[in-house]
DNA sequence: AGCACGCCGACT
DNA sequence: GTCGGCGTGCTC
């Protein structure tokens, strides 16, 4: 086999399939997992053996020589790197991007996979004259190396705790030749343990649930359908200590904002020891540590957002999606996979137990629940003997309001902090206003790049469009006839400015992306929150997950509208998780919550099933509708979108996709336009997309190979950029 | 995606 | 004469 060997290596770019190439001279075989170096075109890549095979489709001639290894040892194992090719069929998309996806950035530079350490030495020994002389020229340099001389070689740890700043020095000390700097094998950290704390006594409910998910160790899909304050956490967390005490690995995937500081501490301080976290905030090289601990199996828990997915395991023994519905688990461009249905597909690879856990379910998983695919584990009580919180809607009809804000909502703001409450006021629009009006001759100050229009930051006078990111200075008169402009309707930033107004005597805190942009607001903002000290709290979305804020008795909804009349089938299950989400925020301990919702549609047939039946009655009448209608999770659906900058290009691309998509003749498969996207301009380029619809899904994705491998080819499509998304949450 | 080749326009 | 614009083609 050996001589004989072909090797199918990825590079990523975004071309199918993998490259054939023959063993590097003089060396063993590379096994599949490991990297190596290759000639690429006229460049060279670092590529990744997915498999050894005896064969190639090209000719012998034809193929190059792996130039060298990279790695020892495989990097990932046989089972990752069946995930990876899993992902690329699914989603069909370049196998070499799906590996880039999974690996940390300074491996797919060709750092080594083992911990290395600096060692710093001097190159030379130095007298006192000498350094003296350097030390009138180069203080910080002659330090530096007077420590060195007293130390001897010395790592780059114990250099930074001795000179903090020593790094400015660096360069001049390498380049003067004084020092040098080697890089050798780390030692193995020792895993630090310490005593895990104890948890609170579970409740009957999750008692049971731990009880199921302990009676079984091979595959399963569970739904821990929990409302929020019910402690999902505290069960995965029982989990996850018998599984490390049996020396097994806990995967967990959180939403990208669901990994908070508090998150982290708590579950640090239940296990006794230090999760691998895999995140976006942190540098390459933690991000690489986090991956290795994950890999040698020394990290007990693996604790990240979407690509952690992706993560290599020693000894994986359960895989936890927390907060399954969200959407942050689907990428939205590039490589659009969904981490959730990964997790599931990998933990069936794996013979493991996964657990989906929310408290707004998607109606995927209710499906898989009603056909009996998935477990369900039901915790219908808060924790700690907290109530549910009291619904009720305001009628804007009835109470305007200024700037958004009824007298109901304000009176009822004025009770909750007289009663040393805590308010939260919920609005999924950031800025101040979300339209520029022209008071004289209505012009509207829109965007140049996107049929959209611009926002208003008034507390850095911007104008700011939130398709394409473009930024202007906001101009008080109109563009076209010179006269007075006004901010029309709200946001986050004009409801802060108004609530502040209103309660001068108490603190008002916004938390959007704006607010917490720069780094550590967010943290402070959180824990003023937190404690109290911010009475009336301000925010979109980001403020409505995972957090615990012990004295929010009030949340207020400033306008729910725009959710009713979404044009996506998915519109009411998006609102009834957003509004039973900031809904549990309120009221978590003793004292009883309260949720006000401003609505001009009162009698919109979605608020009788919310208040009424709950989430879960939204998700069945949803279900009823979607299984009438033939949409998922009834059917499949993938999407086609292509966009270009004249406006007939992606429309002639998707014609010719579609009539592909009929030749290829698969007869369950419907084809549905294509369409321009509703707001068709974006960023100077038109989009349009087509929709392909099966209640099979091999028949579906029969068409979706056969349309990637021919529409490469298509002459409309060099004047396009098109893309494939497998399971599309987002519509338009 | 990169990277080269190639074929036309406006510069020292 | 040549520098550089981006259309086209290729990467085992």
């Amino acid at each position: 086999v050996s001589r004989r060997a072909v090797l199918k290596v990825a590079i990523n770019a975004p071309l199918p399939g993998a490259f054939d190439y023959l063993p590097p001279p003089h060396a063993d075989v590379p096994l599949p997992g490991t990297r190596v170096r290759v000639p690429f075109g006229r460049r060279r890549e670092i590529g990744l053996v997915l498999e050894v095979t005896d064969g190639s489709d090209l000719p012998r001639s034809k193929l190059k020589r792996v130039a060298s290894v990279l790695d020892q040892q495989p990097i990932l194992g046989e089972d990752e790197l069946w995930l990876i090719g899993f992902t690329s069929d699914y989603y069909h998309h370049p196998v070499g991007e799906v590996v880039a996806a999974a690996l940390p950035a300074l491996l797919r530079q060709g750092r080594p996979f083992e911990a290395t350490v600096e060692f710093i030495d001097l190159t030379a020994a130095w007298d006192a004259d000498s350094l003296h002389a350097l030390a009138r020229r180069a203080p910080r340099q002659a330090e530096v190396i007077s420590h060195l001389q007293s130390t001897g070689s010395c790592t780059k740890d114990a250099l930074d705790l001795a000179f903090p700043n020593w790094r400015r020095v660096r360069k001049p000390l390498l380049d003067n030749g004084h020092i040098r700097i080697e890089e050798r094998l780390a030692e193995p950290a020792p895993n630090e343990r310490r005593e895990a704390a104890d948890g609170p006594t579970l409740n009957r409910e999750q008692q049971a649930a731990l009880e199921q998910l302990r009676a079984n160790d091979g595959f399963c899909t569970y739904l821990l359908d929990g409302v929020t304050g019910s402690g999902k956490t505290e069960v995965y967390l029982q989990v996850m200590r018998d599984l490390d005490a049996a020396g097994k690995q806990t995967l967990i995937l959180v939403p990208e904002i669901g990994l908070t500081p508090q998150f982290v501490e708590r579950l640090e301080q239940r296990l006794g020891s230090r999760p691998a976290l895999l995140h976006s905030g942190l540098t390459d090289s933690e991000r690489l540590h986090a991956w290795r601990r994950a890999a040698e199996g020394s990290a007990s828990v693996v604790l990240g957002t979407r690509s952690a997915v992706f993560t290599p395991l020693k000894n994986p023994g359960l895989i936890v999606v927390d907060e399954e519905h969200d959407m942050s688990f689907k990428q939205q461009e590039g490589l659009r996979y969904s981490a959730r249905d990964l997790a599931v597909a990998r933990a069936k690879r794996l013979q493991i137990p996964v657990v989906l856990g929310s408290a707004t379910p998607s109606l995927d998983s209710l499906q898989h629940i009603a056909a009996d695919s998935y477990k369900h584990l039901t915790l219908s009580q808060r924790a700690g003997g907290a109530m549910p919180p009291h619904l009720r809607l305001i009628d804007t009809n009835r109470h305007p309001g200024a700037e958004g804000l009824s007298p109901p909502l304000v009176s009822a703001i004025d009770a909750h902090i007289e009663r040393g409450g805590q308010a939260l006021i919920f609005l999924n629009r950031r800025g101040f206003a979300p339209t520029l009006i022209c008071g004289a001759c209505s012009h509207i100050a829109d965007c140049q790049r996107c049929d959209s229009r611009l926002t208003v930051h008034l507390r850095d006078r911007t104008l700011v469009c939130h398709h394409c990111g473009g930024i202007q200075p906001l101009n008080d008169t109109c563009a076209a006839c010179g006269a007075q402009t006004v901010p029309l309707g709200e946001g986050t930033e004009r409801i802060e400015e108004a609530l502040a107004r209103r309660f001068p005597q108490h603190r008002v805190t916004r938390i959007d992306s704006d607010s917490t942009r720069l780094k550590g607001t967010m943290d402070r903002a959180l824990s003023m929150a937190v404690s109290g000290e911010a009475r009336i709290l301000v925010g979109t979305q980001m403020l409505s997950k995972g957090h615990h804020f012990p004295q929010l008795t009030l949340v207020g909804v400033v306008n729910a509208d725009q959710g009713l009349f979404s044009t996506d089938f998915r519109g009411g299950e998006r609102l009834a998780q957003s509004l039973t989400q900031v809904a549990g925020r309120a009221g978590r301990e003793r004292q009883q919550g309260e949720v006000l919702i401003q609505t001009a549609f009162p009698q919109h047939a979605f608020w009788g099933e919310w208040l009424n039946g709950g989430y879960h009655q939204v998700a069945r009448f949803g279900l009823a509708e979607r299984e009438a209608a033939g949409w998922p999770p009834y059917s499949r659906l993938a999407l086609i979108r292509a966009s270009g900058h004249q406006r007939d290009d992606p429309m002639r691309f998707l014609n010719r996709a579609a009539e592909l998509a009929r030749e290829a003749r698969a007869a369950d498969v419907r084809i549905l336009g294509p369409v321009s996207a509703p707001m068709e301009r974006r960023a100077g380029r038109y989009r349009g997309q087509l929709l392909l619809q099966s209640v099979r899904r091999g028949a579906l994705h029969a068409v979706l190979q056969q349309l990637r491998n021919t529409l490469h080819a298509e002459p409309a499509a060099r004047r396009v950029r098109w893309s494939m998304d497998v399971d599309p949450l987002e519509l338009f």
